[in-house]
DNA sequence: GGCAAATGTTTACGGTGGAAATATTGCGCG
DNA sequence: CGCGCAATATTTCCACCGTAAACATTTGCC
C-alpha cells in the first residue's frame, strides 16, 4: 500500500509540496493557501503545522522546489562542450522560458513575505541556479561582476516581461538575446 | 478649516494614499492593508471603497505615486549638461538608492497580485521613470534594446540586492556601476 | 504489550477584504 | 430659502485566511 488512507497520510510533506505546484499552475499565486493545499491532499489545515511549522515554512518549500525546476530548465539539454558564449545564451533563455512557463511559481519563488530567504534548504537552491549562470557568464571584466551582471539582467527581463511591460509596440519583438549585455557586436 | 472633522473627511482619497506610504515606511509591506490605512486616516474600512473600489485601487494610487517618486530620485540633481555617460551611472544609481530606501513602497511597486498594472495613471507612471532610463540608456546596438537591457539590469540587481542575494563575500561590494553594461573598458 | 513521540483533527480566535443596507452631508435647482 | 438627489461614510455581516491549544489516533520502539 503506497498510503494508508486513514488518519496518517504517510506521505504528507511532499504531497504538500505537490499541490502547491498544482495550484500555482492551475489557479495562480492569489489562489495559493495554506488552507487549499491543505484541503487538495484531503487534510485538515492544520496538518501542514507539523511538517512546516507556518504557511510560509511551505510555501519556502514550494519555492525550493521551484528553484530546483528553474535550475533544470537552464541545464536541460545544455551541450557542455557548446562554445561559452552558446551556452551562456542558452541557460538564459532556459531562465526566461521558465518564468514564462510557471509564471505564479517563478513569482512566489522571490516573493519576499511569503518566502524565508533565509531558509537553508532555498538558500542551496538558489545558488545551485546562480552558478548556472555564473559559470557561463560574459567574460568581459570582473568575473564576478560580469555573472552578477547577467543575474539581474537576465533576472529584470524575466520580471518586468512577466508583467507586461514590453507589451508595447516596438518592445514585443525582444528577446533575452537582445538583452544580455555584450551583444554580439553589431546584429 | 482644511478639513470639516465629521462623517465626511473632504480629502480622504490623498490621505488614504498617504497613509499607505506611511505605513510601508514604518510598518513594511504586510502590514499595509486597506483597514490599516483607513484606521489610521480614522475612517471606516469601508470607506475606501468610493475612490478606490477596492484593495487593489488603493494599492495600485500608492504604487503610482510610489513611481513618481522613484522618477524624482532618478532626476534629481540630475545634470542635463553631463556627458551621457555620467547621467546615465546617476539615473541608475537613483534607481537603486531609491529601492533600498524604501524597500517596502518599492517591493509594492512591482507586486503583481496586489496591484494592477493595467491601470493607467499607474501605467503612466512607470511609462515616465522608464523614460529617463530611454534617455541615457548605452549607445551601443539597437537603442531599444539597450534601454530595456539598461532597465533590467538595474532592476534587477535592485530587487535581487533588496532580498539579500549578494550579501556573500565576493558579493558585498557591488555596485550599479560595477554591473551596468558596457562598462568603462577596463576598469 | 505498552508507552512515548509523531502525526492529524477539532475548535476557537483575530485579522482581512467585500457586499448590502443604512446614515449623513453637500450641492444644485426650484 | 429649502427641498431632494448624489456623493460620501458607517454599520453589520460574511467568507476566507493563518495560528494556537486541546484533543485523538497511530506508529514504532523498548
Amino acid at each position: 500500500m503506497t498510503a494508508t488512507r486513514s488518519y496518517h497520510h504517510g506521505n504528507l510533506k511532499p504531497a504538500l509540496i505537490a499541490a502547491g505546484l498544482e495550484i500555482l499552475e492551475s489557479e495562480g499565486l492569489d489562489r495559493l493557501s495554506l488552507r487549499a493545499c491543505a484541503e487538495r491532499v484531503g487534510v485538515s489545515h492544520t496538518a501542514p503545522k507539523n511538517h512546516f511549522g507556518n504557511v510560509t515554512g511551505l510555501l519556502t518549500a514550494i519555492a525550493a522546489e521551484g528553484q530546483t525546476c528553474l535550475h533544470a530548465a537552464m541545464t536541460d539539454g545544455l551541450n557542455p562542450d557548446a562554445p561559452r558564449a552558446e551556452r551562456r545564451r542558452a541557460a538564459a533563455e532556459g531562465y526566461v522560458a521558465f518564468a514564462r512557463a510557471h509564471p505564479a511559481l517563478f513569482e512566489l519563488m522571490w516573493a519576499r513575505g511569503r518566502v524565508d530567504f533565509s531558509d537553508p534548504v532555498l538558500a542551496a537552491a538558489m545558488s545551485a541556479s546562480f552558478a548556472v549562470l555564473r559559470d557561463v557568464a560574459g567574460a568581459s571584466g570582473d568575473p564576478a561582476a560580469a555573472s552578477v551582471r547577467d543575474w539581474c539582467t537576465v533576472h529584470g527581463f524575466a520580471l518586468l516581461s512577466l508583467q507586461g511591460v514590453f507589451d508595447k509596440d516596438g518592445m514585443r519583438h525582444l528577446g533575452v538575446q537582445d538583452i544580455l549585455p555584450d551583444p554580439p557586436s553589431g546584429a
